[in-house]
RNA sequence: CAUAAAAGUCGCCUUAUCGCUAUCCAUAACCAAUGGAUGGAGGAAAGUCCGGACACCAUAGAGAAUUGUAGCGGUUAACAGCCGUCAUCACACUUUAGUGUGAGAGGACAAGUGCAACAGAAAGCAAGUACAGGUAAUGCUGUAGUGAAAACAGGUAAACUCUACGAGGUGCAAUGUUACGUAUAUUGGAGUGUCUGCAUUAGCAGAUAAAGAGUACUCGCUCAAGUCUUCAAGGGGUGAACAGCUAAAGUUAGUUAGUAAUAGCUAAUUCAGAUAAAUGAUAAGGAUUUUCUACUUUUUGUAGAGAAUACAAAAUCCGGCUUAUAGACUUUUUUUAAAU
RNA sequence: CGGGGUGUAGCGUAGCCCGGUUAUCGCGCCACGUUUGGGACGUGGAGGCCGCAGGUUCGAAUCCUGCCACCCCGA
């Protein structure tokens, strides 16, 4: 199922996550930030991507886990572009970096706007 | 009918499309993948302020220290919670003794220590103002004045303290299992004890680790109790997976006992288990509230457009407490208006 | 999940343990003096519901209880 975005896809390891921060590149289209790093992972799909949304600039559990899902939505949805055009394996972490919840509609434009950034970048 | 207060209940709904998570079933086949079925946040899940269950630590034992509670009775697994009730205090009414409403951290100052601004003669090893009375004489007696409190067994313990009762510590990142094996590992050295052999004043070699004494170590401290001790080298599994983990002091309804908290009985029922952390997104329609415009003689109502639908997310599990909360409903009481 | 600390004038602080005058000090602010003018200096002054709400007490920044905000620590 090309929109799924299972538990399997899903970024976990605290050992990828923190070689991830340390020597993955990052790009930004407000209020989204993409760090990425090409590396082989055990997943079979091409990606592993997670989410993440600061507790300081959102302080209720309940808007953060909000933007959370809005992020992993849109994720979903254009995820069958961005497989159309990628070979490697990678690993993904979204950044929210905006201090007010947003529409959906929005994100899925910036969403669009990032992954397009991207692959621009990589190829 | 409206209004306010108190107590309690509920706290958006439906459909379509695309998804997430747990369990089960099917596809020969663990995992993965695909399809299907069923379940999937709250009244506070929050704050983490109390109390337990459960687990381990050193048997969970005594004492000091520390800390909590504090009228009486009941309730409970337990509590600083809850229920009932009394002293006391505040307000209202009648009236000088009651009634109603509300509050109610309330043991001891008749053991010791401390504290008391200003005022006042005096605020506690004492001393003694004014007026009156009284005496042989004297603060000997009464009244006044100051003050929150004035010679009275003075006031003050949400001052130290004392009394009674209670509390061992750490928390599910507890704890256990899996991986070739192990963290008190393993290797090397030193000390102590025991055993064996050689030797027989001494000592040497090998094996081994708790039966006695001592030393040393072990809870924040002391005792009791327990354990061979110590130095150096050595750094992977891993902050992995599985268990713990959700059937319980359960939930719903009825009924009996009790003023009540609560308890008993009967029937029905199975109801989240994630881990960078599932329970969602989009579209359409409806419901409620509300703003504007138009129609309507007014109230009311109708139509159209717009806005709003709170507080807030399980993280081992329960019982309370506290705080946040759009809007709707129920009951009781107060006040106002109308009718009889 | 558990533990600790701090909120006092525009800013930084003392006082809190052990309750009692008008709440301390420095910088800053205002006025006046000095100077041709400014700075520096001198003199005087203003500015505080002591984070919020209850309670204890005759009296609370201080003691007790409950909230709010911020900061830190441990596994």
């Amino acid at each position: 199922m090309q929109f799924s975005y299972t538990k399997y896809e899903k970024l976990k390891s605290r050992k990828l996550i923190k070689q991830l921060f340390e020597d993955g590149k990052a790009i930004s289209v407000f209020p989204l930030r993409l760090i990425y790093l090409k590396k082989e992972h055990a997943s079979n799909y091409n990606v592993q991507a997670s989410v993440s949304v600061s507790k300081r600039n959102f302080k209720l559990a309940v808007s953060r886990n909000r933007i959370k899902r809005l992020m992993r939505e849109v994720y979903r949805l254009n995820k069958p572009f961005l497989y159309e055009n990628l070979e490697n394996k990678y690993i993904f972490m979204f950044i929210y970096l905006g201090k007010k919840e947003i529409k959906f509609q929005k994100l899925d434009t910036k969403m669009k706007e990032i992954i397009k950034l991207f692959l621009k970048k990589i190829s």
